[in-house]
DNA sequence: TAGCTTAAGCGAACATCGTTTGCTTAAGAG
DNA sequence: CTCTTAAGCAAACGATGTTCGCTTAAGCTA
């Protein structure tokens, strides 16, 4: 079974020589770097555009790698010359879509307005894109663009005053917060309207004496919107941000 | 014998009446409610515990309906008279283990050391059983008992003097800070050591004039682990909720 | 107790899915 | 022109979740 060939002829199916998830991988891509360009039908760009937008017309159900060739009009097995795995291309399209939806800001504003600039508008391009949204809850790592739309929020807060570590968790707690907003968002919206009255239906059932308040204002609990949550919760993370940003100022101040 | 029934005897297979998702239908099951009593081997308790056992001992992909019945010792078709799909399944499963890995916090403590205490506590045990972290991640909606372990939160925080609406936002963060931490430690530490290296890489990459202060402190940034980036975002968080305590509180004195 | 109803359980399929294998074919290097 | 080599392909493989009739026995009624 195990040749004794180290190279077998069509052993290794994929020219880039970086392992799939790693971050540096993606940006070895494109460059046909060798002078070999033997592109005939295929390529890694034409394949990432039709998964995505088979991803935004048809969900995220569809895209499937027998649905993705026959949109390209190619075989199944003629994808993996280009891609890995499936888990691979789930990557390259959230990064491809990821690196599409985040603009950059005016400039000219405090760090704060920055941030809430680049938070408002990174969700609303997920819920426009509700399948990109679902596609980044099942990828196992994020691509070079995620990483840096992440990192540049990581700059500013440096610039904004904080200490290089901190700024990273602050970074990675505002992506957080703006991911697994839409996500609620989704699964909420995704639902027939009925869903509030279950919950409030659930609510009803709660002991008054472990839960008094709750009971109390359980109808106003459940009319709270995801764009509330998501707008109060960001408010809070950013005065906690300033909070810190005060801090080190004190600090170096005094 | 073969009687002209229009409806098939068969076609309702699962007796519970409510939607798979709604909240209400988990509280309505276990109830036999009816006095038709013909459980013979199966029970959704026995599912429910057997899946569970997979997860944590085999992982999230050996939680298949055919090992499933395999370690249950019966067909996999039984499987669904007790469970309308894989994706509910999944659901109960979920929604098992947080109400397992949930305790009451000592009593005693002021709203903030409470709160850090549910979610450090919270963020152990589902990095104890990455499996069950990873089940959050794919199913569409909350069971009963996740959502009852947000709504003990919104209780606190109205305790501490939020308004309804603004505790319920701020319990909502605080569970998706929590989830997202634990799903970033996940696959950061699914992966080889040499992860970092490569973010290390992208670093080096990165233009000085548009992220200068980026690549200054890329080492140090690169450092940071999902505990000390979950500890700051908790941090940051609880003092923006502190903000709007203060807020409150100070909007009654004045 | 006898008889009828009904749901739990089962074997066998069905429709997919992602992926692999061995081959053909043609582009580019020498 | 020849030879190497990678892009593309048809067909299959193994695995998944789910459905379809059927059997069987528990529980209700008489």
């Amino acid at each position: 079974m195990t040749r004794e060939k180290p190279s077998s002829p069509n052993r290794a199916r994929i020219s880039s020589p970086d392992r799939p998830g790693s971050a540096s991988w993606w940006l070895a891509r494109g460059e046909p770097s060798t002078r070999r360009r033997r592109n005939r039908m295929l390529s890694l760009e034409a394949i990432a555009d039709t998964a995505l937008r088979l991803l935004d017309e048809h969900g995220i159900e569809a895209m499937t790698m027998r649905r993705l060739a026959e949109d390209l009009g190619c075989s199944q097995s003629s994808l993996y010359r280009h891609v890995r795995s499936r888990d691979e291309l789930t990557i390259i399209v959230a990064d491809q879509a990821i690196r599409l939806g985040m603009q950059a800001p005016p400039p000219g504003l405090d760090w704060r307005s920055e941030a809430e600039w680049l938070a408002r508008g990174f969700r609303g391009f997920l819920l426009g894109h509700p399948s990109v949204a679902l596609l980044l809850r099942g990828t196992e790592r994020l691509g070079p663009n995620s990483l840096l739309g992440v990192e540049s929020a990581v700059d500013r807060f440096i610039g904004a005053g904080l200490s290089p570590r901190h700024a990273a968790a602050a970074a990675g707690a505002l992506a957080t917060l703006i991911i697994g907003s839409v996500q609620f968002n989704l699964y909420l919206d995704a639902t027939d309207p009925g869903e509030q009255q279950a919950r409030q239906a659930l609510y009803e059932r709660l002991d008054p004496r472990t839960h008094p308040r709750m009971v109390r204002h359980a109808a106003d609990i459940a009319g709270v919107g995801s764009e509330e949550e998501f707008e109060f919760g960001l408010k809070m993370l950013l005065d906690g941000i300033a909070v810190a940003v005060r801090g080190t100022a004190d600090q170096l101040d005094g």
